[in-house]
DNA sequence: TCTGGGGTCCTAGGACCC
DNA sequence: TCTGGGGTCCTAGGACCC
């Protein structure tokens, strides 16, 4: 059996943790630049306001109902994820974290004598009081069917925040009131193919021809269905090594100057090889991704990206800058509004994996950068001076980091 | 005018091998 | 004129997820 964590409304009930003013109000977070909505409390889902709506298009129906707008605090999210995660991995074998806001976990059949329900409902109030943030759990023997008893647990008042689906006559009369665009693995392409098969429910899906599935789907298909009946196929991620980093923003007004633009890649290159160090990983080959907004009009649109191999595996920040600045020259054109800019790392491996040749009998990780990445974690603010001084990005409505800076811890009055 | 960021997996097709 | 069978590896693109 699975059991299936998932923090509600996760990035709104963090904001929230520390304003108790702001409980029980709409209250939106917002992408980077405020561009598009990506959480939402209750009471704003109840004023209709879209996952992924732009803000413009919602600003004032949220001013209307004095709404509270936030910008993205990932310092915030985070911090709180790993101090749930952490309360999961104490209590439970086999947590394996999914998201920022959701981990899995595979707890054997209830032969054991354990009564799970008793123990999710415990853990669900354990990481209310010490976190303040509202959990839901569903128990399933499939990874798919979690999902679906999870999101059933979340939105059923009856549920109170935990449902097992344990057996077939569990779970068949709720997959017959399913569509199947809500199951985990059909997105928006897959559904309308799936109902021009007569497919809509998932109970219908479940009872669907292997074979004809796997010839219009591919294992993708075939596995959803196996999964919807019980049958477990999802491999457990068993490779526990990313296989690659990305750092990529829009950029608020766009940018056509190839110095500009050469300077936002050195940040995030920057950024990317300090995460590419934490997790003690080399990189084999370096990509740089540039584009103008998506909703330009074809004439001044232009999307390109380019990669190479790094001279050898590293992790060394100076030698992905020379890489990532001559990348970003082969592919860029003067005359456009560039309104996305990033840098992706990938062959990722752990640095003591990284095998020496011939031509490069010395892999090892940099001295100088573990200099650096040192005075950074003691807060030194230091960085390489090509990466420029002006952010080219901005968000209007920040909220503090109470967990992870001594500036912001909460007061009490 | 204003539209996020960061991931994973699968498949088809090409290059190459014997 | 006629031109096999069986592999591996890599990459681009498409689909999905949160």
């Amino acid at each position: 059996m699975f059991l299936l964590f998932d923090c509600n409304n996760f990035f709104a009930s963090c904001e929230q943790v520390f304003r108790p003013d702001w409980r029980r109000r709409p209250l939106v977070v917002l992408s980077n630049n405020d561009g598009c909505v990506i959480s939402r409390s209750p009471e704003a889902k109840q004023i209709g306001i879209g996952m992924g709506e732009p803000y413009f298009r919602c600003r004032e129906r949220l001013d209307k109902a004095r709404a509270v707008v936030c910008s993205a605090n990932f310092a915030l999210y985070g911090d709180l994820s790993e101090r749930i995660m952490s309360i999961l991995e104490q209590y439970l074998p086999d947590v394996r974290q999914y998201s920022i806001d959701e981990a899995f976990a595979e707890v054997g059949d209830s032969s054991g004598g354990i009564d799970w329900e008793h123990e999710a409902r415990a853990l669900r109030r354990r990481i209310r009081r010490w976190t303040g943030i509202t959990v839901s759990v569903g128990m399933a023997p499939t990874r798919t069917l979690v999902k679906l008893a999870n999101e059933t647990a979340k939105h059923r008042p009856s549920c109170r925040g935990f449902l097992a689906l344990t057996s077939p006559a569990e779970w068949e009369p709720l997959l017959a009131e399913t569509p199947v665009d809500d199951i985990w693995g059909v997105g928006r392409r897959l559904a309308p193919r799936l109902h021009a098969l007569g497919i809509r429910t998932a109970a219908g899906l479940a009872a669907a021809d292997l074979e004809r599935l796997r010839r219009s789907f591919g294992v993708h298909g075939e596995r959803l269905a196996l999964e919807l009946r019980g049958q477990s196929c999802l491999e457990d991620d068993v490779n526990p090594v990313r296989s690659q980093i990305m750092v990529s923003r829009s950029l608020k007004e766009g940018i056509s100057e190839l110095p500009v633009l050469r300077e936002t890649l050195c940040r995030f290159v920057e950024k990317a090889a300090a995460t590419l160090r934490r997790h003690e990983l080399m990189a084999r080959n370096i990509f740089v991704v540039l584009r103008t907004s998506r909703f330009e009009e074809e004439a001044m649109s232009y999307a390109n990206s380019v990669g190479c191999p790094l001279p050898s595996p590293s992790d060394d920040t100076r030698l992905m800058t020379r890489a990532a600045a001559a990348l970003l020259e082969s592919i860029y054109k003067p005359g456009y509004r560039y309104k996305k800019i990033g840098v992706i790392l990938n062959g990722l491996e752990p640095v003591a994996a990284v095998h020496p040749t011939f031509e490069h009998p010395n892999i090892e990780p940099d001295p100088l950068m573990k200099v650096l990445d040192a005075l950074r974690q003691n807060g030194h603010d230091i960085h390489f001076a090509n990466r420029g001084s002006q952010l080219p990005w901005h968000r209007d409505h920040v909220s503090r980091l109470y967990t992870t800076c001594w500036d912001d811890i909460p007061e009490a009055h």
